[in-house]
DNA sequence: CAACGACGGAACGGGTACGTATCGTCGTAA
DNA sequence: TTACGACGATACGTACCCGTTCCGTCGTTG
């Protein structure tokens, strides 16, 4: 029977590693070295770096993120930005996301795993979010949930995560009035 | 004297190779192999990787892009929106600069050869835009450029760097005129 | 035609990681 | 108390890459 405390340490080390060096750079030997266990103990449990990566993004994926009801549809969308902003922030994650993005063109389990656990779920949120806003009155039918999430979250990821700077104060209340001044708009 | 059709042969071989594997995998070895030459004559030319990467990078800064001026917001912006999805669709551009740009958050020198040679460029001529803009009133007095080049590029960005999927048709004619509406938008 | 220098190729010692195997230790369950 | 199995540690042979050194070749310069 695998112990439990030795896997959890292994996943947590497999993010720390991910975080500071990138997925090409890390080694099993690092993890179980940052894990403080042997190489045996990694590979009683995964194949090779790629399966434990996988199982890690999948793990997340079963989380499931809430969609945001708050009545608006600029609620919706300036919830939804918080939600990703926060997340966009986090040290960790920051560091990993893009970094598994970018992986993910050369291993399409990568992409697939990368799909089903982050893009899927925020495309189910904004496609929940239109709808809403749709039988609201507030956007016209047929309103495209996938050029929604473009106009909402492509601007704070640019910022974030492209260019790196800071958030200026308002931002987030700026651009949720954007977004939805631009998903309004008919053409 | 060193030969310049050896120099030129690395430095595409740099480039195929930042496509291939990426910056972390990237290996001197890798490079004089791929561009059919021995190690001494990478060596020769530059002292790292690194030395190499930033040399190519700020190579690529020199260029210098032009600012659109067609006479109106929506044609400044389409025309740039144009631009920037030519560049993103290239297949070796669209795996080195988001590869770049992870790296970035990890050598502080790479960050800043790439804001000099991408986003202080694109930041100059989004501010070009907008004061041509607000001289003709399109714009109210004071938009901000930042925010303006966050909501027209960061959306493609999005779609074409991190989805990586298809652009539907129209679609840049689409995102063009909704960057307008949420520029236009008075808070 | 002689000297020079960049070239490709090969080898160097040193470092890291791979995936596997073999230890002795230690907690647990029969 | 005994048997089992996961554990950390260590070592294995292989492979790659580092940065450097030496070699013989070859084109250019003087």
């Amino acid at each position: 029977m695998l112990r439990e405390d030795v896997t959890d340490a292994i996943r947590a080390a497999v993010f720390e590693e991910l975080a500071a060096v990138g997925f090409a750079r890390m080694s099993i030997e690092g993890i179980a070295r940052r894990a403080g266990v042997g190489k045996t103990a990694v590979y009683r449990r995964w194949k090779s770096k790629l399966e434990l990566v996988l199982d890690l993004v999948s793990a997340f994926a079963a989380q499931g993120l809430p969609a945001p009801g708050t009545g608006s549809l600029y609620g919706d969308v300036r919830a939804l930005l918080e939600v990703a902003s926060h997340a966009l922030r986090h040290p960790v994650a920051s560091q990993v996301i893009p970094d598994l993005l970018v992986e993910a063109a050369r291993h399409p389990e990568i992409s697939d795993a990368i799909k089903a656990a982050l893009l899927d779920g925020q495309r189910g949120i904004a496609a929940v979010i239109v709808r809403a806003a749709v039988e609201r009155g507030e956007l016209p039918e047929g309103a495209d949930a996938d050029r929604a999430l473009d106009l909402i979250v492509g601007p704070l990821y640019w910022r974030l995560v492209v260019v790196r700077s800071e958030l200026p104060p308002g931002y987030l209340d700026d651009l949720a009035a954007s977004a939805v001044a631009a998903l309004g708009h008919r053409h």
